[in-house]
DNA sequence: CGATGTCTTGACCGATTTCAACTCGCGTGG
DNA sequence: CCACGCGAGTTGAAATCGGTCAAGACATCG
């Protein structure tokens, strides 16, 4: 439950500048780190939450990388997002005050575990913070959107094509390699993200392979033609391009 | 521009219960009348903003109705969100500071708009007000996860039964009958946020109305058989189920 | 009364799904 | 140590849903 000797907060995390800190001065960091204080460690396959869970905490990926997913009323499931480290899980829980979704550690993962109160009153008197909460609220919207052309106007390889350049993006900005990356969801969670069956996304990633777009094995991607796949992906890659 | 002699303000709004007031006391929407004072009328067809535009403000629907539309890079659009009276239109321009959508008057509508930095400051002295603020936000997140499946796993009848049902019961919670309505938006509109096209839209209402679920003359729509409708939908039909 | 845009309908086509078989890697237990 | 079973991934062939193309109906507005 507890991580270390070390203490672990926010001043010396890896994905400060993409998480809740972004913008927030030390003094502000100081404070938000009282309530950041709790971590959790959640294997590969457990849930943060689930449906019908109260809404209590928002969670901020420490390491590894989680699904949501929602369950309609006929049991079928819609994969919404893969989240990486520095993003906020939850925030879609705050207007019913419980979880409509749940999410699920697609890799032994950590997490803050964020009392969403202790956030409300900390961001009352830190405006810095209150934006910053906007600023996350409002760009989840923005990707969702993005997302929502992709699923109503996009090709199947298009799709999976988006799907790979905003991973490597995001891999990028969080320190790592663009062009060699594990993929931490199997392909019935990708099929499942992108609107489509896995069958076709495992002839996608073979026919990206035969047009020496990437190279893939299992769940190891290595991208060849970034350009290529961009222009497959036609820009609609989604988030983070850059930062 | 200015809309009468009677002012006109939030407390008297038909749709305070579903706006920015909601759950407000008395005292607090004499304060938030100081942000949400100036009205600004809308023809239709005409936008309210478009991508580019700095962010200023967010619009309150007063009467009327919008599509919310991203333009892609290839110019290719996708309407994300059909908005009626009481909503909120501009949030997910925050992070950016600037519009990445264009918000289009379906007919000729009334909007408040609201200055967000004014917005920002209230919140920051009214708990009650930052709650709604992050409510409508939440919900929003909420409803697009629910489009996402739509769009991701649901064949064309359906999701055109869930906006039908969608629709209907967004317009009883403003007070207007769930079984007759005019859609203010083309089929070209329909199709292109249920990720179908025009025909296939046209298509699906000639069959609703074979199999008596409706009975449709252009943009007039009337709810036969709610049930089946909803069966069709599988409840898969967002947002507003009550209230 | 013609013009324009919206809507409808039909016939055909193709991308993606569906169904099915097979491979591969891995952990378990005999 | 190896056989076995299981889940994940791949690949092929057939079926289907929705898209595309094209023509015509309808309505509104000058």
């Amino acid at each position: 439950m507890i991580d270390s000797s070390v203490a672990v907060s926010c001043s010396n995390c890896s994905v400060r500048r993409l998480c809740l800190p972004a913008g927030l001065s030390l003094e502000d960091i100081a404070r938000l780190e009282q309530v950041t204080r709790k971590k959790k460690v959640i294997k590969a396959g457990e849930s943060l939450y689930r449906p019908g869970d109260s809404f209590q905490n928002l969670y901020a990926i420490r390491s590894g990388s989680f699904k949501s997913v929602i369950i309609a009323a006929d049991g079928d499931t819609q994969v919404t997002h893969f989240a990486l480290p520095g993003e906020l899980l939850g925030l879609d829980a705050y207007s019913k005050q419980v979880h409509s979704s749940y999410a699920e550690a697609l890799e032994d993962s950590s997490v803050c575990r964020l009392p969403f109160v202790q956030l409300e009153i900390l961001a009352q008197q830190v405006p810095a913070l209150q934006q910053q909460i906007y600023s996350i609220f409002s760009e989840e919207l923005r990707q969702e959107n993005e997302i929502l052309m992709l699923l109503g106007k996009r090709s199947a390889d298009t799709r999976l094509a988006a799907l790979l350049i905003n991973i490597s993006s995001r891999y990028a900005s969080r320190g790592y390699s663009h062009s060699e990356f594990i993929l931490s969801m199997p392909r019935t969670d990708i099929a499942n993200y992108l609107g489509l069956t896995a069958e076709t996304v495992s002839r996608l990633f073979s026919r990206f392979q035969r047009q020496n777009l990437i190279r893939v094995n299992g769940r190891v991607v290595q991208v060849i033609d970034l350009l290529g796949l961009s222009e497959l992906a036609g820009t609609h890659c989604g988030y983070e391009g850059d930062i």
